[in-house]
DNA sequence: ACGAGAACCTGTTTGC
DNA sequence: TGCAAACAGGTTCTCG
């Protein structure tokens, strides 16, 4: 479900209810996710406090008082609901983990697919940590640019689109954003990774940017799954261009072609073909 | 070594 | 109406 946006949203609305609090309780009820929880999950959670709370990729980091890190990702139809304990009322048969802070509120993940995980690792050790080690950069970073994007696409005989799913090339796109900030910077998906350079590139970069950043101030988008942590609905949906839109006209232009859906390694990618080249 | 496709799992939507 | 197939925001493994 969540990408960079939604992730990020998610820990803007955790971080006053987590950090500077202690986590009293936590209730590991289905350890089975994608990577199973590690041994003794629960036990060396409690009583710590949370420091720290940040996003890298489409991870969610949450430090603790103690050095270790909570590395938490939603997959595609994870959920963090925050909801003061007395309201919660009775889990949910998807509610796999859940933590309860020193000022009386619980935090639900929720992921019917289990395509999400949750693990712990040392502070000192994130940067080795398999599930980070090999991301590329953070689209919205200082470093992010055309040049370096450029660099990160050389030598890559892939579809532009699937490349930019790869989260060795930027860090935190999926399949929505690729496919409009491909629209927004008039590039086909199928051009070839390697072909996208200098000009091409500063318009990639830029689009992703503008999208990443426009999508994080509406909130994300809700489609299917996704609510904020508030349980507030995003609504950059609306604002799509092309994602979810086949057969619709081309809304950036008056070229008056229809918006095409075709597969890319498996996902379903949205472009107009006479904008995009 | 790299890239495409399958697999993981459950829920919802679509089509016959 | 009912059932089966298709599809869904991600990642990782296997195979060619």
């Amino acid at each position: 479900m969540p990408e960079l946006p939604e992730v990020e949203t998610i820990v803007r609305g955790l971080r006053p209810q987590l950090v500077g609090h202690r986590l009293v309780r936590v209730i590991a009820r289905r350890p089975d996710l994608r990577i199973p929880l590690p041994p003794k999950f629960a036990g060396r959670l409690r009583g710590r406090r949370v420091e720290s709370l940040r996003r890298r990729a489409k991870y969610i980091l949450a430090g603790l008082d103690d050095g270790a890190v909570l590395i938490a990702h939603l997959g595609m139809a994870g959920q963090w609901l925050a909801r003061r304990c007395e309201d919660a009322g009775q889990p949910g048969a998807h509610d796999h983990v859940e933590f309860e802070t020193d000022d009386g509120m619980l935090l639900t993940y929720r992921d019917p697919r289990r395509f999400g995980l949750m693990t712990l690792t040392r502070e000192n050790e994130l940067g080795v940590h398999p599930l980070l080690a090999s991301l590329g950069l953070e689209p919205l970073g200082n470093e992010f640019n055309g040049p370096a994007l450029s660099a990160a696409l050389t030598g890559r005989r892939t579809p532009v689109k699937a490349a930019l799913l790869d989260q060795r090339v930027v860090a935190g796109i999926g399949n929505i954003y690729a496919c409009e900030a491909l629209y927004r910077a008039g590039i086909s998906p199928r051009r070839m990774a390697a072909s996208v350079q200098g000009v091409r590139a500063e318009r990639l970069a830029a689009a992703i940017r503008s999208v990443l950043a426009e999508a994080i101030e509406a909130g994300g988008s809700s489609l299917r799954d996704y609510v904020q942590s508030s349980g507030e609905l995003g609504y950059f949906q609306h604002f799509f261009q092309v994602y979810g839109r086949e057969g619709e006209p081309c809304p950036g232009c008056d070229c008056g072609a229809a918006i095409r859906r075709i597969v890319q390694s498996g996902r379903s990618t949205f472009f107009c073909g006479h904008r995009q080249r």
